[in-house]
DNA sequence: TTGTACGCGTTATCAG
DNA sequence: CTGATAACGCGTACAA
């Protein structure tokens, strides 16, 4: 099919070890012979095999990617800017979309390793698979999510930090009576982000209403049901707070079906941008994640770890979110 | 590194060849060894290597996925409906971002071809590209975009028929003053949308205005400047049609800008859905393509063809797409 | 500066 | 049913 290297020798006059000495290190070869076999191989349309060439050299230059939900804008443009940073620095990506599903996902750890992969960026569903990967010596970050027993490394955002700020913003408007739309339990952002929200509550002495924190599993229809289950109570929240865009998402349509108005009847935020926010009206006031720069450290940190073996202690990375200030929240007026 | 095929072998007491066979043949090993085997795999956590056994095979069960951009929510959407079927059918995908720039595209052509992938499918940029992939004999699929003269399988939609049903729909709701925001002539698509276009209008004896043609290169920021310069000349269309997610976006942002208000002010109508469109009010009326079957159609395709390289002739695919109606749209009273 | 020969981890051919 | 052994296409000691 291809032609091979012993092709290009052939037709250059030359040895086989001469063409792997002009891809690899030219600067030993005499000028005369590196135009021939570059010639040679124009001619011929020649390209080095990376599956020959990775099995004798161990590495394959690639890297495994494997996230719950490509459908969330979060995870989406995540990608977008750590496959840009993976191929300038000459990696090519294996992208895997576990679906939210610990069985997709360890198929896929196993998948990636059998295609020896050079390092795995995990936005980790459940622990098996990272404790897999860690038994297996691949190299390892994971993000956004993250396990404390395992030595990995990590590059997170502060999600208490956000959830606590966002929470002070709604309280500062006069909101007493918050609805949480969560994620699960067991997610590190989204017990990151209730514990933000809790100590947001504590430090102004307004209590929490056990029925207005609504685990909806980071999901559209979940948040959905929920608020519109709340709203149609008797006295619902002034105020929601997603956890994630896809819950606020669905808060939105269930208030909308309710025939009731942002911010005018109903004050909303949430982590994470809605896509369409821009144009959206009103923008609604929301955390952002340094996403891109999520993926570029995230993306670093793993190359550096797999081209210098020698073991640092493990990072791990938390960078700063910030708020932005939509619309979607009405300033109510305080009682006191 | 990773356990390989010799030390099964060893620990089950087996020759590699009989390892192998259980891998690949299990029907013609006795029950006994396989069992034998099978627990050796298993204690040393043997993952067979991918690369190893694609150099022999010449199959890498893998394939290459060219995209132009993949910010576009269309190509985003389709990404994911095909990497699930390539994933069903036992097939990795390595996803390119050639950004709109044909070096880049050249360089990720290459690229997977270095790393040998069983086919591409590619929504090419540049024929340069489509023109190295046949000269190599890649396998390969065009998908959306296409060239007539490269004897290459397609995988695209009737956009003749989208743009031309959805300007008969604003020509029956009066509009007679038609904002046209394009994408670049030499992309077939765009051409085919605007030739749908341009046989709408012919149909109903409605005079196309030159100025309110736009070539926006299928970009947010070209839209939005063109549509701008056009809402502050004296008079401007009654109805703007933008040829993709984007223009659509930019079209929208301008008309915020102006403080019109949709459809009200002026009316909107759009291929593909622009993101959030289900939460935007009002609802875009839009062009909706087929998109998850155009993954599967294009991926089954390839598929189909890397499995039996009887060459068939040629298949050219349109899927029909539909109209989906939004709000976006005032009826005019008819002048006639 | 250049060439020969071996090994990387599989599959597959041919005997047993 | 099972086992030596030669490829596959490349990198690299070692030799020249």
């Amino acid at each position: 099919m291809s032609a091979t290297i012993h092709d290009v020798a052939k037709v250059a006059q030359v040895s086989v070890r001469t063409v792997s000495r002009v891809m690899n290190s030219p600067g030993v070869v005499s000028d005369k012979t590196i135009v021939d076999v570059r010639r040679a191989m124009e001619d011929l349309g020649y390209q080095p095999s990376h599956v020959a060439r990775s099995l004798v050299t161990k590495k394959t230059n690639t890297i495994g990617i494997v996230m719950p939900d490509i459908k969330n804008t979060f995870f989406n443009s995540w990608f977008r800017a750590l496959e840009e940073y993976a191929g300038q620095s000459g990696y090519t990506t294996f992208l895997c979309n576990a679906d939210e599903d610990p069985t997709k996902e360890m198929k896929f750890v196993r998948l990636l390793q059998a295609h020896r992969v050079d390092g795995v960026l995990i936005v980790p569903r459940s622990v098996e698979a990272v404790k897999y990967l860690v038994k297996n010596k691949t190299v390892t970050v994971l993000v956004d999510r993250m396990y404390h027993d395992v030595g990995t490394d990590v590059v997170s955002t502060d999600h208490y930090d956000g959830a606590r700020r966002i929470t002070e913003y709604l309280i500062g408007m006069g909101h007493e009576r918050i609805g949480v739309l969560t994620g699960p339990d067991f997610m590190f952002p989204s017990a990151e982000r209730y514990r933000g929200f809790c100590d947001a509550m504590k430090g102004s002495e307004i209590r929490i209403v056990p029925q207005f924190v609504k685990n909806c599993e980071f999901k559209e229809k979940r948040a959905y049901d929920a608020v519109d289950e709340l709203l149609t109570g008797g006295s619902f929240p002034t105020a929601f707070f997603a956890f994630n865009s896809l819950t606020a998402i669905g808060a939105i349509k269930a208030i909308n079906s309710h025939g009731l108005k942002i911010p005018d009847d109903i004050s909303l935020v949430c982590y994470d941008e809605i896509p369409g926010n821009d144009i959206f009206n009103p923008k609604i006031t929301h955390v952002r994640q340094p996403i891109v720069e999520l993926g570029h450290r995230a993306t670093r940190l793993l190359i550096d770890r797999i081209e210098n073996p020698n073991r640092d202690e493990t990072a791990k990375i938390f960078l700063k979110p910030e708020l932005i200030m939509g619309e979607s929240c009405m300033k109510l007026r305080r009682n006191s």
